[in-house]
DNA sequence: AAAACAGCCTGCGTGC
DNA sequence: TGCACGCAGGCTGTTT
């Protein structure tokens, strides 16, 4: 999916066409995604005015006046689209974009668009997932954190209140490699496969070593590069690899600078020795063995 | 309790 | 051109 920095791309991109508008329609494609749609989704959202936007992790909430919030994940393959109505996609054309383009007004929704927004101001906002692994709920806004997918989160990143004394808590005592520790959104929320790769390759730490051994000093040099990596991802507008594409159709470049992830063979940034690819827990890990230790 | 694994889905790139 | 295969940014539930 999106990692942290592509879901607070979007977020911002869903703020500036979203916020203060009044929701007149909901269509509703399809019975579920992940997960079954909330009941009376559609009715609980027409008429609402949207107030506000929130990330946390790499979930993202849409403050309704009505006290509800819609709680959106974005899974492996989700993106949004936004248009004005009767308009093609803004968002990345696919071939029924290009068709509905030519055909003006009323333009259908393009493929695995399976929720579709409008608003008063005449934008429809759209719910793109090939892969169905996303999901949407709607959650009481002042209760928004007790939700299940967010109440077992770790701390945000980039909050101050994540620091390596943190992090170094959460990885005492866990024999697992400290490339699995950062994945589980437990001890850090947000992180996933790309940012942990390109964070352990910035602290100098081996996706092998185990978590346990990076409490104390390594998690000192851990946590700086955590928060760097990911703050300049954002200030890139993310990154846009195979399936995603920023709520207004630009492309993020943070891609361009990945130091180690999809760069198998390629030379380290650091030392020159090739980038190795392996597999851990099922998933590819990118990493240098002499410049990370 | 923590860790490993299968499963959920579709689309794309690669090699034959 | 067609086809089989491997791979993909995540998370959950079950088993070990």
């Amino acid at each position: 999916m999106p990692e942290l920095p592509e879901v607070e791309t979007v977020m911002r991109g869903l703020a500036a066409v979203l916020e203060g508008q009044r929701i007149t329609e909901v269509e509703q494609r399809r019975p579920d995604l992940r997960f079954p749609f909330p009941e009376n989704l559609v009715r609980r959202m027409e008429g609402q005015r949207v107030l506000s936007f929130r990330r946390r992790a790499k979930y993202m909430l849409m403050r309704l006046e009505g006290g509800e919030s819609l709680l959106i994940h974005l899974g492996m393959s989700g993106r949004m689209v936004a248009r004005p109505a009767g308009a093609a996609p803004v968002a990345r054309l696919g071939p029924m974009g290009a068709a509905s383009d030519a055909r003006g007004h009323n333009a259908p929704p393009e493929a695995h668009e399976h929720l579709v927004i409008a608003t008063d101001h005449g934008w429809r906002v759209g719910f793109v997932d090939p892969r169905r692994f996303g999901s949407v709920d709607l959650v009481t806004t002042a209760a928004e954190d007790t939700h299940r997918l967010l109440a077992g989160l770790g701390p945000e990143p980039l909050d101050d209140a994540f620091t390596d004394a943190v992090l170094s808590a959460a990885l005492v005592g866990r024999h697992t490699p400290i490339k699995a520790a950062l994945l589980d959104q437990g001890v850090v929320a947000g992180l996933g496969n790309i940012y942990v790769c390109e964070a352990l390759f910035r602290a100098g730490i081996s996706p092998r070593r185990l978590a346990a051994s990076v409490a104390g000093v390594r998690a000192a040099r851990l946590v700086p590069a955590i928060k760097a990596v990911l703050a300049e991802s954002i200030g890139a507008g993310g990154s846009s690899l195979r399936d995603y594409v920023r709520a207004d159709g630009e492309l993020g470049r943070f891609q361009d600078t990945f130091a180690v992830y999809g760069r198998e063979g390629a030379p380290c940034p650091h030392c020159a020795a090739p980038i190795q690819r392996i597999v851990q827990s099922g998933r590819s890990t990118f990493f240098c063995a002499r410049a990370q230790r």
